[in-house]
DNA sequence: GTCTATATAATGATAGAC
DNA sequence: GTCTATCATTATATAGAC
């Protein structure tokens, strides 16, 4: 059934791994074990550990994108779109407690590892941060629409390094009903606004 | 002039190391090139690279609690002491651009690495929750003290996350400036409910 | 207390048989 | 494509001289 190439079974591994224990602490024994191949056949699909990493931040990009597209065909309104990403906290809630958003701890680490490729887990954010900022822009905030995506990028990221620092879900509800507030509450205005344009 | 003792040398280096590069990146050879000492002379000072860390929480610890003292005596009222708390992220912006925080990263890290030291990690971020909370106790918000501290805490940890990611300073004013707004429309409403009690 | 070996294990990576 | 050696390097950690 599985029509996954060897390599992509990878990728996919190593993917699920680095999020989990981070890239570095991932040693290709663990990936082979995951896989259930040996070291050595590693090196015919990757030559280095780094192109590994390189394939998963592509696939992350893919995956990403491939979820984005799913929330703007599950709703017209773009405040319902930005609702969706605000939920993912909650959707992703049990994996978010235990390992952090997939976004920014591995762009932490790769930060302090100076590696080539935190450039890669950087524009895993910029790929959220632009299409929030799009989805502001369709809310009337078009001149604040940056700010405003990172606003929230900023509210979510704490959310997640928090809730997997106290292993605590309380708060992350409490902290998403917040952020619907404000959304709410900028929708509303944002309304107003265009009208007294009219 | 210093009366550091070596173990003092080596606590002090590999906080910083640990800090740039991650606990996990940051070999002996690297603590012992920035002490200046031989790598064996390290197994005098500390067993195992564990006690190290176990000694750099230790140290980072009493370095908060010393800081939250300093920002008590500097202020009166318990908005100017949040307000200190808000403005590290202005105060030490360079280098939360550069390695994020200290405290939200090492947590993540060591999470990962399902490290025992995590729960020190933790025990820190548990400093300025408790202490953030007594001081919106202070202000009148006995009832939700815990919850305000957490969504400061959210706040900063995102910003330090994607300052560092983007290498932006930017929006770290800008997020600053609101939650200094947020903190002080908190202080009008409290204002206004404890008049009402009297 | 500090040093110079040295032991040991794991890691990323290679060579060559099948 | 996959495997079994194997290599070189690095890391933590130890032993023993000074």
């Amino acid at each position: 059934m599985s029509a996954m190439t060897t390599r992509e079974h990878i990728v996919e591994a190593a993917d699920e791994l680095f999020y989990r224990h981070g890239f570095e602490h991932t040693s290709f024994s663990h990936i082979a074990g995951a896989v259930k191949i040996s070291r050595g056949n590693f090196y015919y699909h990757f030559k280095t550990k780094d192109e590994i990493l390189e394939a998963v931040i592509k696939r992350r990009l893919a995956n990403t994108r491939d979820m984005l597209a799913a929330w703007e065909r599950n709703s017209d309104d773009p405040a319902g779109r930005i609702g969706c990403f605000i939920k993912i906290l909650i959707t992703n809630g049990r994996r978010i407690r235990q390992f952090g958003c997939p976004v920014g701890t591995l762009s932490t680490e790769l930060t302090k590892l100076e590696h080539p490729s935190g450039e890669g887990a950087t524009a895993l954010f910029s790929l959220f941060r632009d299409w929030l900022a799009g989805q502001f822009t369709l809310l009337g905030r078009k001149s604040d629409a940056d700010e405003l995506a990172i606003h929230l990028l900023v509210r979510s990221q704490g959310v997640a390094t928090l809730a997997s620092a106290f292993g605590d879900e309380k708060f992350i509800q409490l902290e998403v009903d917040q952020m619907i507030d404000w959304l709410q509450s900028l929708h509303m205005s944002t309304a107003g606004g265009t009208e007294e344009k009219k």
